[in-house]
DNA sequence: CCAGACGTTGTT
DNA sequence: GTCTGG
DNA sequence: CCAGACGTTGTT
DNA sequence: GTCTGG
């Protein structure tokens, strides 16, 4: 699954030559979190931009802005049969840019925080889809999910999930909202599967650390080696 | 028909 | 255990 | 995702 | 809003 990325390096004109269009800037972070405010790309009124969204969908229909229940993931799977989603895969999808995430590794008693990305540290894309709320006396909000699928062969002793990535000669139809429907299938099953990791330090936990040191390289020992201390 | 949920992951 | 906040 | 709180009444 | 369960 994905509940942490980051967008430390990531090229802004990457995204901008590929989808044709000029973004805004994104900032450098590097312990992106559910509940924030976040950099994504949409294509609304035939026009593409970066928009601040929420991590945690909430849709149009809800009575709350804040419901119990806002997904940060969306089985690709099922995309098309859930309630809250089938609407939104078909005319409401984003590109997340980041270019890295953290999968935490469970061993027993243990949770071992690994960053994930691809080779080079290339600057890539999550897919998802996003919503509007609005009511005539509050702000809108506008919020988002990351659609998840099966782990990569490479990731898979991590976690058995992972987000979609897509490749960039999908972005631009991943965003246009008159893409045949059979395609979007299509390209969800062509996302990128050569992802590399490397275990990282615990500092990833604790929300309020963000910096390029929350990516570094630290070895850490495997829970059987610690049964027998 | 109305009322109530609408999600994922992981664990059992 | 479950919910909230970040 | 993880970390940290999880409550009321009354007082300042 | 739309789907599911009763």
């Amino acid at each position: 699954m994905c509940g942490r990325y980051s967008t430390g390096k990531v090229s802004k004109k990457k995204y901008e030559k590929t989808l044709n269009t000029k973004l805004e800037n994104i900032s450098s972070r590097y312990n992106i979190a559910p509940g924030q405010k976040n950099p994504v790309i949409s294509t609304h009124k035939n026009s593409t931009s970066l928009s601040s969204m929420n991590w945690g969908l909430v849709p149009n229909w809800a009575k709350d802005p804040n419901p119990k229940i806002k997904p940060i993931n969306a089985r690709a799977e099922t995309l098309s049969e859930k309630p809250s989603f089938k609407d939104l895969f078909l005319k409401q999808r984003c590109l997340i840019p980041a270019d890295g995430y953290y999968e935490w590794q469970v061993t027993g008693t243990n949770k071992i925080p690994h960053y994930i990305h691809l080779p080079n540290m290339s600057t890539f894309a999550f897919a998802g889809i996003w919503d509007h709320w609005k009511r005539d006396d509050c702000n809108t909000l506008l919020s988002y999910s990351i659609i998840t699928t099966e782990a990569a062969e490479p990731i898979r002793f991590i976690h058995h999930r992972m987000p979609v990535i897509l490749p960039e000669k999908h972005w631009q139809k991943w965003l246009d909202p008159s893409v045949p429907v059979h395609s979007l299938p299509e390209i969800l099953q062509d996302c990128r599967n050569d992802c590399t990791y490397r275990t990282v330090s615990d500092l990833v936990n604790k929300v309020s650390n963000d910096g390029p040191e929350l990516t570094a390289a630290v070895p850490r020992k495997k829970q059987d080696e610690f049964d027998f201390i």
